[in-house]
DNA sequence: AACAAGATTAACT
DNA sequence: GTTAATCTTGTTA
């Protein structure tokens, strides 16, 4: 049995977004909800930069109620709704007065206090149930209450990075969706996934549980 | 005070 | 491929 312990301050405090979106692939989430622990690996991230990144609420140094979180340190939640439908969740990332942060696009459930652990049995309904912003909020248990919540505790939400190994081989680059308005930044290859498959196999070969 | 847009999803034709 | 659902946010179109 593995630890499970959050990543540190010191991990989310790498002024390097696009380096930690690609780090956070194979990483497993956390989440505990009314006594109940999910866990499952993230398969799908994109880094939004900052001040200088069109795409991302903080560009242009944009400061209000909603991009506050994004400007304290890293390692906390950044939960936002969008299409007033979908809860996203962000990790915030950087030192403090840096405001970057990395979606989180895409999980693969592991762990359902519910239905125990799924091992290589993952029900078919919930295989594809976190791939998407706003399913993997749903899947997780995820909402605004957890906006600003603190990663490195290990209470409500964190990442852990013991258990998957992912290959660099296996992990693609794109360009991030549904962000067309943000100019030439659209055209940034800040988005990195790994196949359903790869994580199936990754999980089952590196024994999980 | 009013408005247009949005880091989406599911259910259509 | 198209569209409705739904509401907060940032801007003033």
């Amino acid at each position: 049995m593995h630890d499970k312990l959050p990543l540190s301050p010191e991990f989310y405090a790498n002024s390097d977004v696009v380096l930690l979106a690609r780090k956070l692939i194979g990483k497993t989430l956390i989440v505990m909800r009314d006594g109940q622990r999910r866990e499952a690996v993230i398969t799908e991230t994109e880094a939004y930069a900052g001040i200088t990144d069109r795409a991302s609420h903080a560009w242009g140094g944009r400061f209000t109620s909603r991009t506050e979180v994004m400007y304290r340190r890293g390692g906390l939640a950044y939960v936002y709704l969008c299409y007033g439908l979908h809860s996203l969740f962000n990790v915030v990332t950087g030192p403090e007065g840096t405001p970057h942060a990395i979606l989180l696009r895409g999980v693969y459930p592991v762990l359902n206090d519910a239905k125990m652990n799924f091992g290589n049995q993952v029900p078919d309904d919930l295989r594809k149930a976190g791939n998407g912003p706003g399913k993997l909020s749903r899947l997780m248990g995820i909402d605004r209450d957890m906006n600003g919540a603190d990663l490195c505790s290990g209470s409500d939400v964190w990442i852990t990075g013991t258990g998957i190994e992912i290959m660099e081989d296996d992990i693609s680059v794109s360009t991030r969706i549904g962000i067309g308005y943000a100019g030439k930044d659209a055209g940034l290859p800040y988005r990195f996934f790994i196949d359903r498959a790869v994580a199936e196999q990754a999980i089952k070969k590196t024994g999980y549980f």
